[in-house]
DNA sequence: TCTGGGGTCCTAGGACCC
DNA sequence: TCTGGGGTCCTAGGACCC
């Protein structure tokens, strides 16, 4: 029995609520992103307009070229606050139609409508209503796909943006995807594209005829994996509850910088964020890891697992600054820190040394405890370790 | 063109245990 | 004395996605 799984995909969505709320952008190219500093700044494009994307503007491209394909554009910061509310809107939207809601970023979601059927029509009817509701209710648009599958969807939402709908009758899947470029495919990168494109594969349809099994040889899991796509195959479920594997936070410097004290101090502030959002997930980091880019771009990681697992920049922060230490020589020129913890302790789940020294922890919980609610009322910057004073990047 | 910040998943090798 | 094979956990790196 085929499942109906849609795709909706937010066209343009930062900088399509951007000019939703600011009329004045309206109409003009629009890139949201970071400060391009009259051509060099350091960053990349979050979003771009659709005006902008007529000067070859486009996601992820360095802002420094966005500015010098189009510097009169408009650049704004992104409102990450802002969005994650407009996103949480279309996500309530969505709730309407079915329970079965799987919100795979900020701007996407699939659905399963199998069982909507009765109450809202067949996977046609159902966009047509989610997209008339985001316009009317949102003054957005999104782009929708309707299939029997995840992948095949979509790629469906992806094909006639802005504004889209694409369908693909059950049993049409491998048609509809053999004349598509292998980079539509998901897994497939410039690295994935590069290595097929030598062996003369640039269309899905060719990835389709070749054994599974010589696929799997020449690329391992993956591979058999891709093959399975590329036929239109796809039997992945649309999981309503995913609980994060990591949480992590990472800045970049600019400009690069070789002073181990601002490095440290900067780290020990990536701490904080980290354990204050372990602790409002309500779990605790077994793994911690340190994230380390030179000036050249090479980077490394290291990563040590906690005999007991940690949500308090007490027990991670010298944790991160050893392993920093591990990574950092003096008149290193460094382009970014980042700090993670993996490894992920589920709520109810937490081992185990409070049980022997329960008066040992009592007194660093009740601090962040503390901490956490000053920073509620009062804001990130209302309290601070000593350590970090005066030593805050803007 | 000179590359953000948030993530996921896979691989390979080594330690360690049975 | 030198040795097999399986399983699990850990670390480092890399490809990929939005």
């Amino acid at each position: 029995l085929p499942r109906t799984i849609l795709h909706v995909d937010m066209d343009a969505f930062y900088a399509a609520i951007e000019a939703r709320d600011h009329p004045e952008l309206r109409g003009q190219p629009l890139v949201v992103g970071s400060d391009p500093k009259g051509g060099k700044g350091r960053g990349i494009v979050a979003t771009a307009s659709y005006e902008a994307r007529r000067f070859g503007i486009h996601s992820a491209q360095p802002i420094s070229t966005a500015y010098r394909l189009c510097p009169h554009a408009l650049f704004v910061r992104p409102d990450m606050k802002r969005y994650a509310e407009v996103s949480a809107s279309v996500i309530r939207i969505l709730h309407g139609f079915t329970d079965l809601v799987e919100q795979v970023s900020i701007d996407e979601a699939f659905l399963d409508v199998g069982g909507s059927r009765r109450l809202f029509g067949d996977g046609a009817a159902v966009a047509r209503s989610i997209k008339a509701r985001i316009r009317g209710e949102l003054e957005l648009t999104a782009s929708v796909g309707v299939a029997a599958n995840k992948f095949v969807a979509k790629v469906a939402s992806d094909l006639e943006k802005p504004d889209g709908l694409v369908i693909v009758p059950p049993g049409e899947e491998r048609a509809f995807l053999a004349p598509l470029p292998i980079r539509r495919l998901w897994g497939v990168g410039a690295r994935t594209e590069e290595a097929l494109a030598r062996a003369g594969i640039r269309r899905i349809g060719q990835l389709a005829e070749v054994p599974a099994a010589d696929l799997e040889r020449w690329l391992g899991a993956t591979g058999e994996h891709l093959g399975s796509l590329a036929r239109g195959l796809d039997d992945r479920p649309v999981v309503v509850e995913g609980s994060n594997r990591s949480i992590g936070h990472e800045t970049t410097f600019d400009p690069d910088t070789a002073d181990r004290g601002q490095i440290e101090a900067t780290l020990l502030a990536l701490v904080e964020k980290l354990t204050r959002r372990l602790r409002q997930h309500g779990v605790a980091a077994r793994t911690i890891a340190v994230k380390f880019r030179r000036a050249d771009f090479s980077t490394c990681t290291r990563r040590i697992t906690l005999p007991e697992p940690a949500d308090t920049s007490e027990q991670v922060a010298p944790v991160a600054l050893r392993l920093f230490g591990a990574l950092f020589g003096e008149g290193t020129l460094v382009r970014l820190v980042g700090v993670y913890g993996t490894n992920l302790v589920p709520p109810g789940a937490r081992p185990q040394l409070e049980l022997f020294a329960p008066q040992a922890a009592r007194p660093r919980r009740e601090l962040a405890a503390a901490v956490d609610a000053i920073t509620r009322r009062f804001g990130e910057q209302a309290i601070t370790r000593a350590r970090l004073v005066g030593k805050r990047r803007g």
